[in-house]
DNA sequence: CATGAATGAGCTTTCATTCAT
DNA sequence: GATGAATGAAAGCTCATTCAT
């Protein structure tokens, strides 16, 4: 098969498979409907992705990308200023989040993919710095440098306002007029920049903090609780010695704690701490603890 | 097992599976994980919880219980002013809703639920009216009547903020002060309103449109006592008939059992019936059952 | 895989469960078992079939053509007259029903399917319609006009004979030579219709009620506690559940109140609206509120 | 707790689990189903009845009591001639059958209890034998010697019209008059020994065979296909021989012919033999065996 | 290349039975 | 004696993935 064709191919299942992702949901979408709906086999399937997550990710890209397009298209159009190309680009995001609306979903929540698969994980992430730093271009080329630490605090402001007006539209199946839409949440954003340069307040989202962040490694992120779980069962397989009992105890009062509202991070750390003392839990226990350090803030 | 044993096994599954809703997802998470956590075998769950959607529903009236019984208090606190409340119970819900970031999330986007189970879909609804009309009640009390139309589109903006906001801050690991959000969060809520006010702006969500989905304006809860006293005082204008007679007794009956500590439901329901069949007191009698549905389960 | 390989497989599976029906029952059979005599996964069944009741029903449908086609055969010989051709045909039947045996039991009885299965359930009710045709065509053909009242009793006579002469010669282990054990059972016809032509009695099942299944039932006036008690027995068999609580919470305040001297109408006529939403209950409710508005004036 | 207390306690959980199993059937019917009707735990079931098997053993042994008990009197009666008191008997019978349907349909054709449990089984064969003994000695009475070799036809008749037509009955929810219906089914009884008489044709069940069955030791039966999917297991555990593939090869063939409608004796006896050959399977062979001989007629 | 039959682990749920209280 | 919480095996069913054809 040529490539053109197989790049056809892959095409159309990708419009189908987002098509249904975004109707019925990731996991509730079999690969046998998939398949199915693009008239082909469930193995002819996997000649094109390599597993179901792979199709995912391949969905996320195309979009993506496909917003770039046409983002660049306006980014070079010489007749608009920048104002214009804000409103345009914004437009065009909301008009492609109106019709792929389960897309927009994904990516500003993360909601429904399990956080196990690190190469969509770390995908949205970095698309996720772009679209700060396209605010932030934008932002400041309209309000002035002034609106520089309060770009973050716009964008989500932002994001969060179009989620929630889109999915109530959607519950209450009103139709929506993308320019319309557009022009509202643009004054919206007008009122906030206004407000807060007048009262310069402190914006909530530090930036400095945000762009620090790195990728990492991205270990499968067990939940501690069944880490807890898992660490309990390998401990009562030991000889029972005074060790084990403590541990054991450690590990009770850890989940417990864990349980409660607020969990107090002294009595973590310091069960963290006994653990480590264990030779046998002693990778279990980094691997707790690593997990605990992004679950609660230590 | 006494009944404190019982219902706290049946808070610590809770406790576990919201846990572990919030954070692998509804549907990723299965009864053998929560069993394990809770360290009890699978069928034992069932004691508790007569299925898994029964478990969800559980979870989602235990936060709104929990959050409703905070409100009340700052409703009923006579030294506060309306805006007071208002900033006092937007804190207790965020505080909340950054405990149990996911909870928030479910309720927020219904995202986890799939449509079939009604009991979920028409609790989360009505819950979601209820709100609404907290919102109305509050932004007129605070910023007059001409607010009124932007409510809707006020409490999705925030909300949708809100929503973001902690998405960010929990994928940042940035700690969030609640008071100080709250301060910001409110902060937000008049620069829009001060800017809706000011151009008086077209709202983006139609009130009539969406309330015309409900039936019926949103009016503020009734006590189901004082509903009757109404239903009588309407009914006792009537000329007198045996049909009028009956509904009387009907009304007297419900009033001595609702006074009941454990009203009978059958007796509730059929007296319900009853009046149904009087043409002159149906739409209050629809009402009375609206509101006899949450206050008792039926 | 071709469609005749498929087909190869779907017979092999329907007769392998055919075969493990019959000799263990339909509920005491699982998937599972039918799939290790398959040397097939569990999995593999649900590709040919697509529940176990599915299964059932095929199984059902496979046999029931099986025989149709054998008796369009004899059907359309035109070298046989009539007594030959039913002669022959219940040979046929009689063959199919020694060699199937429990296929026969199930159609018989019905004792296999619960009757929540609406598709079974009507397809069993059409083919003993079918059957009832058959009997009264060639009754009349072979013994004239006048047998016609009695045609029902007949078949249900014969088949009952046929039924447990089948079981019992199972049991035993005797040998079943189907010529002979079909001139038996017609020889036996013919005692059995002579006997009733000649003594003109009256049949036990009159045909006009069958087919009608109208109840020009007259039912003794009962009272109306001993009604309830009789609604609360039936409402005890159903699998519990909220309705069933509530529909016995309102049988039991009904029973109070008719105890007491001065039942309240109200509370009479709403408990019957309880119930009158109970489907199982509804006829016997109808009954009640009959027997009541003789009773106490309503 | 006294013995009264106990016995009394016992046979209302006779009762309501014989109602119980008698509408839903013994395996759709739960121990919690049946302790929730009689208003006591499920673990108390368990004091008086060892399991659910041994409950139902009990019903059964309960219902020939009490009708034991009302022949007896019947058969003492002095004043009753042999036809008097069969008519008398019968009628009990069919009180009794119609009152307690499924009880009838439990002991005239085993269906609901898996044949696992060998003290029912032979609990039920001993009461079957019974049976014939009570037909034989009526009918020689009523109709003198010369009907003795057709006393098991008779029964076998009777009993399948009685059966029969109380299923079409009950689906038909025609009531039944016991002595109309009695009277009915003593007239085709006149028929049919008239005519079986008059012919002197050969009955179809020869008493001779029948009276010769033994109980014998009852080994849990197993289904041939499922035994010959073991020997199949087993075999392929062994190295590889000649031998080992003949084995194999004779299991495939018998299984093969097994499920053919016509199984040919040749074949299975054939291949029974060469297994026989086989060391390692001789044990499963002869159960093999014996279990065909009484699935098929060998 | 493409198929779709087959797998097998996993899902939610039920229930007879046991046993600490 | 009596309870009912707890178990654990087994049920019917689904589905991502593989692989012989």
């Amino acid at each position: 098969m040529n490539n053109d064709k197989k790049n056809e191919k892959q095409k159309q299942i990708l419009l189908t498979a987002m098509n249904l992702f975004a109707n019925k949901g990731y996991h509730q979408t079999s690969m046998k409907e998939i398949a199915d709906v693009c008239e082909m086999s469930k193995g002819g399937l996997y000649l094109y992705f390599k597993s179901k997550e792979d199709l995912l990710l391949m969905i996320l890209k195309y979009h993506f990308q496909m917003l770039d397009d046409q983002y660049v298209l306006v980014e070079q159009d010489p007749h608009l200023n920048i104002k214009e190309k804000f409103t345009k680009q914004m437009e065009i995001s909301l008009k492609h989040a109106i019709e792929y609306e389960e897309f927009n979903n994904m990516r500003m929540q993360e909601t429904i993919v399990d956080l196990e698969n690190e190469a969509i994980h770390q995908y949205i992430q970095q698309k996720n710095i772009e679209m700060m730093q396209w605010w932030e271009k934008y932002l400041i080329g309209i309000y002035g440098e002034e609106v520089k630490p309060y770009c973050l605090d716009c964008m989500v402001i932002l994001n969060g306002m179009i989620l929630m007006f889109m999915k109530v539209l959607k519950i209450e199946n009103l139709p929506i007029d993308t320019v319309e839409f557009t022009e509202y949440i643009l004054r919206q954003l007008d009122y906030i920049v206004e407000g807060v340069l007048k009262d310069k307040e402190k914006p909530l989202i530090d930036g400095s903090l945000w762009s620090s962040k790195q990728g990492g490694l991205y270990k499968e992120k067990q939940h501690p609780l069944i880490l807890i779980k898992k660490m309990k069962d390998q401990i009562t397989q030991l000889p029972k010695e005074d060790r084990v009992e403590e541990a054991l105890q450690s590990l009770g009062i850890m989940e417990q704690e864990l349980m409660d509202m607020n969990p107090r991070k002294a009595i973590i750390s310091g069960m963290i701490r006994n653990l480590l003392g264990i030779q046998e839990l002693v990778e279990m226990t980094r691997e707790l603890s690593s997990v605990l350090k992004s679950d609660i803030e230590m």
